[in-house]
DNA sequence: TCAAAAGTGTTACAAATACACCCATGT
DNA sequence: ACATGGGTGTATTTGTAACACTTTTGA
């Protein structure tokens, strides 16, 4: 490398890069999002969003992948980046820019002594607590891009375990549409995808009757989603 | 400030962080797409994307603005979040992240001499030199990006000059789709929109007859982005 | 036997697509 | 008078939205 070059990179700015992750998760009720107390200063003990800093030797992916393995114990989990939250001053703390992600998990899979271990809890949207810093609009965000999505990918599956309802999966919709769905249109729209699997059991944890289970068809559902289709309810 | 919070920030790593913009443009005929040739080792004398580092006291916005002020003299412009390009290895110069945010200028707005002076150059999107470092990448994600975009906001307006005919506007969808559309089905669906202007005057550049010219209505147009439409074509 | 959730079809309306000819004008 | 791009309407298909009753079964 020449002089110049070296004088070039060496007269730049390094700052702070953090990433943090805005964590969905369904319990077959409701959607839902991690959050923990904040363990430094400043705002110790409010309630905040998972985060780390990025450091010298790894990618911003990988640092997101880090936190989310360090606090539920999953891996390969649906994850995608929201947006850089540069502002000079949104953390008193230090000048620090974020980039918050989102991912998607099924409850169900999380390590729950790993969870309660950091102190996170899930929290029902509409029982959010107040979050530090700029996390409210992180969230805000996050349910934007999470609802966007979902209106061109059936996204929604990523937060179901391997065999679901249709019912539950309505619920799923539901709940991060905030708003009802006419059943029988949900069920045809949903079977006209062709991307499920109608399985011979049924779960009877939610009524007398019970529902059948399905699964999704990996492959099929992979073609859809490269596609792009455009998934309106 | 306690001493156990700045041990705790103290502690962590610094980087450099760049932000890159992919500059859209359209001249009434195709849509272009601003590059220069880069200044500095390594890679000195390659073609790059216009980008600059962040620096301490500036929001990461305020640098993608600054760098497009900069090179094209314009202010005010329409521009958004890409992503984050945050590969250990992606510049061999340095660890550096660079956040890629794409714009859509009129290009007849542009200060000439100012673009000039940087040596930077519109190209066709069909012929697009090679790019340095993931540059190509990021070029690829936005087009992705703005196609996307384009498909639930009017968002190609950015693009045209104040005034401007029907029939610019569908070469411009039409760049950006890469395919034709139906004239008859594209003037009925624009019209339908209901944020057009129709003027007296008539744009005779193009054809014997002329095509008249249409302003758009920034307050319709304004309530309809925020509503988000779907304008599928 | 009844309460509670699961499952099923049809009709009306809206939107998207496909398609072909006349118009205005400068050369 | 003719070549060139601008402008218009309709029929068909497709998709979306609205709507109510029967089924199953555990308690």
């Amino acid at each position: 490398m020449s002089t110049q070059q070296l004088d070039y990179y060496a007269a730049q700015d390094k700052i702070y890069i953090a990433t943090d992750c805005i964590i969905f998760g369904f319990d077959n009720h409701s959607i839902k999002l991690l959050v923990f107390k904040r363990r430094v200063a400043p705002f110790e003990g409010e309630w905040s969003l998972i985060g780390s800093f990025v450091k010298n030797n790894e990618s911003v992916n990988d640092a997101a992948k880090r936190v989310l393995t360090d606090i539920t114990g999953l891996q390969n989990v649906f994850m995608k980046q929201l947006k850089v939250y540069g502002e000079v001053d949104r953390d008193p703390g230090a000048r620090c820019i974020t980039v918050g992600q989102y991912a998607l998990i099924r409850i169900e899979d999380q390590d729950i002594e790993l969870v309660e271990k950091h102190g996170a809890v899930w929290h029902d949207l509409d029982e959010m607590p107040n979050l530090v810093l700029d996390h409210n609009q992180l969230v805000s965000d996050a349910l934007v891009q999470l609802r966007l999505k979902a209106s061109y990918q059936p996204i929604g599956f990523e937060l179901l375990p391997e065999k679901f309802t249709i019912p539950s999966l309505q619920r799923l919709y539901e709940s991060i549409y905030q708003k009802k769905f006419d059943d029988r249109n949900f069920r045809k729209k949903i079977i006209a995808l062709d991307v499920l699997t109608k399985l011979d059991e049924k779960d009877k944890s939610t009524s007398k009757k019970g529902a059948f289970l399905y699964k999704f068809n990996r492959k099929k559902y992979d073609k859809l989603v490269e596609k792009g289709i455009n998934f309106k309810l």
